[in-house]
DNA sequence: GAGACATCGGGACAATTGTCCTTTCTTAAA
DNA sequence: TTTAAGAAAGGACAATTGTCCCGATGTCTC
């Protein structure tokens, strides 16, 4: 649900203070609702949220948002593209205020063929992206909405107060007026 | 759905030849129904498909079985334990018969970190599982089940000779049922 | 406080999907 | 050809989820 990465984290906040990569790691800050990255744009940067929480989603024709997840610390978006050679397939928002590292693709690129444990981190990155995806598809299509938001709250005991609702759907791939049954029938059942 | 990668299979096979490198790579074959990977087993192993189609699939505790992905020439599996130093979280069972590569992770790893073609094509290769899990997901919770049949259909035409009907059901995560109501309302509005 | 406005939660009904079980189709053997 | 057995398809009903909309609640301005 909040993905961090303390270790992706840690190796970059090093870099930025390296005297060997001068200028490469730029620091900026983002508010709450800032869009940082649109679907279908042209990606040029890969960036790693240093603090804050941003949230990864994806429009479809119908107009519905599907979230993929929430990024924490550490965690880095718009890397996929400069391995699939395509424009975005995702946005990236703020769902709150904070900071992030921002490297360009072809100083990204650089970085993995030069730094051994930059590589390996971001081939750790990407396997552990591809296994959580394939774990909660599965589970999303195997079990209904009140199960799925049992899952949630044992992952995170605090997400009504970090996650808006609408989000929360958009999360679960179900209208809010779902989401809001399964939230009262599991108040219920407590 | 049928996922194939030439770049990755033609590389494995010229490494297979290559003297620097030997005893590394060998070659099995399998016949249809084999169970080459089990879910929460130990994996010491990559696999790389050379002929035929392996079914990628997770079972839930609900005795469900939800597929991830079928796997054609050239794709991997067994590589995201390497980096997540884990049980396996899916089965792998060959659909059809045919034949794959396999290398120890040790092996796979030393390759990786020798030889800078396969590093970036394992990185090509897991940022491309990254997005065409995203994009599946997304599209599947916001379409009904005919929707989403007709989308495999566009990818391809012949899958009803090539993925038994159970495995279709299971890779929609809906039930045969429900899957066999969606290819009668597609015939009839045809 | 009154009124205007937006937001949120939930009722009522419709659409979709799951479950269970019967019917139909296939295949093989006599 | 007939018959039996197993597999596949579909009917009937139940559960889940979506859509639409109304009423409650909060907020802001005057």
């Amino acid at each position: 649900m909040i993905r961090i990465n303390k270790k992706f984290l840690a190796l970059i906040e090093s870099l930025l203070e390296n005297p060997a990569y001068p200028n490469v790691i730029t620091e900026h800050i983002f508010e709450a609702g800032d869009v940082i990255l649109k679907q279908n744009s042209k990606v040029n940067n890969v960036y790693i949220v240093k603090e804050g929480i941003t949230k990864c989603y994806l429009t479809e024709d119908t107009g519905k948002d599907f979230v993929q997840e929430f990024f924490g610390p550490g965690e880095i978006f718009g890397e996929v593209e400069i391995f699939s050679e395509a424009y975005s397939f995702c946005s990236i928002e703020a769902t709150t205020d904070g900071s992030l590292f921002k490297i360009s693709h072809t100083d990204f690129a650089e970085l993995l063929d030069k730094n051994k444990v930059l590589n390996w981190l971001m081939l750790k990155s990407l396997a552990s992206k591809v296994k959580y995806k394939a774990i909660r598809h599965s589970f999303n299509q195997s079990h209904n909405t009140e199960t799925n938001l049992k899952r949630l709250e044992s992952e995170d005991q605090n997400i009504y107060n970090l996650i808006p609702k609408k989000d929360l759907a958009n999360y679960l791939g179900v209208t809010e007026r779902n989401l809001n049954r399964a939230i009262n029938s599991l108040k219920e059942s407590s």
